[in-house]
DNA sequence: TTTATAATTGAGTATCATTCTCATTTATAA
DNA sequence: TTATAAATGAGAATGATACTCAATTATAAA
């Protein structure tokens, strides 16, 4: 998916949802799918303010809502207090290790664990949604 | 486990910390294993302070992360903001349903996964110390 | 048992990410 | 071009948790 079309799709998901489209709404997408995953608000804020378009903190977080609600963007919670984002698209389904000393993000996928997940949430008739699955420890390069 | 039992290893662990055995200390410790499970550090400061011993919240929270360095109790992290404190001993290892609904937190065990992990660890030459998985949905009783 | 003292406590303040408020600005439909 | 509802931004508010420091207390030693 090119980065045109994901913008013509977003255009797209604002016009449907009666939203207008802005520069800085634009400008939050740019960053978000620029693919250095896992970012923080304050960074993308940071990064749009320092290269060229005029925003606010506010509206940084209310557009990331936005992506994560439109299905552009996940929002992660590696529980330090921060939420990271990172972009949605063309990237399939994974989960995360991180490293409890250089803080590095690692992304697997295991479809065997997904599978057994939906086995545990059918037993307990219990309709799943969402999952957290985090791997915490100390990455190769660390030890 | 008898409480009894119990409270003597939390004095024996504080004094192998080098930490004074209070009564406040000893309040939130009978909280935790109360075994209500999922405690949230206000609803413990709460409890104690209604019941009998003066506390203040900066000692629940002092306190409760006494009793997680030291084996105690288990600080889980809901996404919501809010760090819940279930208590550890006697209770196998498990994760954390999660109703979207109406909050409900069911516990489950599958060794399966654990063992997966393991494994996904191992292959990213990764030394694993702790995990979180958390399945977000609606509840039986919700649907 | 008393004393000395370092640890603990508590009240209130600080912090920090995120959300809210509301006056001003702007995208867009007509 | 205009009308107007939506979006924006600056700063204040929020809420959980951590910090500060003077007063209190547990405990080891006398």
């Amino acid at each position: 998916m090119t980065n045109n079309k994901l913008l013509s799709d977003f255009k797209d998901a604002l016009r449907k949802e009666g939203l207008k489209i802005t520069p800085q709404r634009i400008a939050v997408l740019e960053e978000i799918i620029k693919n250095k995953g896992h970012r923080e608000s304050e960074d993308v804020y940071m990064a749009i303010k320092t290269r060229k378009t005029h925003v606010s903190r506010a509206t940084v977080y209310r557009t990331l809502d936005i992506l994560v609600q439109n299905g552009f963007a996940r929002k992660l919670n590696l529980g330090d207090g921060r939420a990271r984002y990172e972009p949605k698209i063309d990237s399939p389904h994974h989960d995360h290790m991180i490293c409890n000393n250089c803080g590095k993000i690692i992304e697997f996928v295991n479809h065997e664990i997904e599978k057994i997940q939906e086995e545990i949430a059918k037993h307990h008739q219990f309709k799943l949604q969402q999952h957290i699955h985090q791997l915490f420890g100390i990455c190769k390069e660390c030890q």
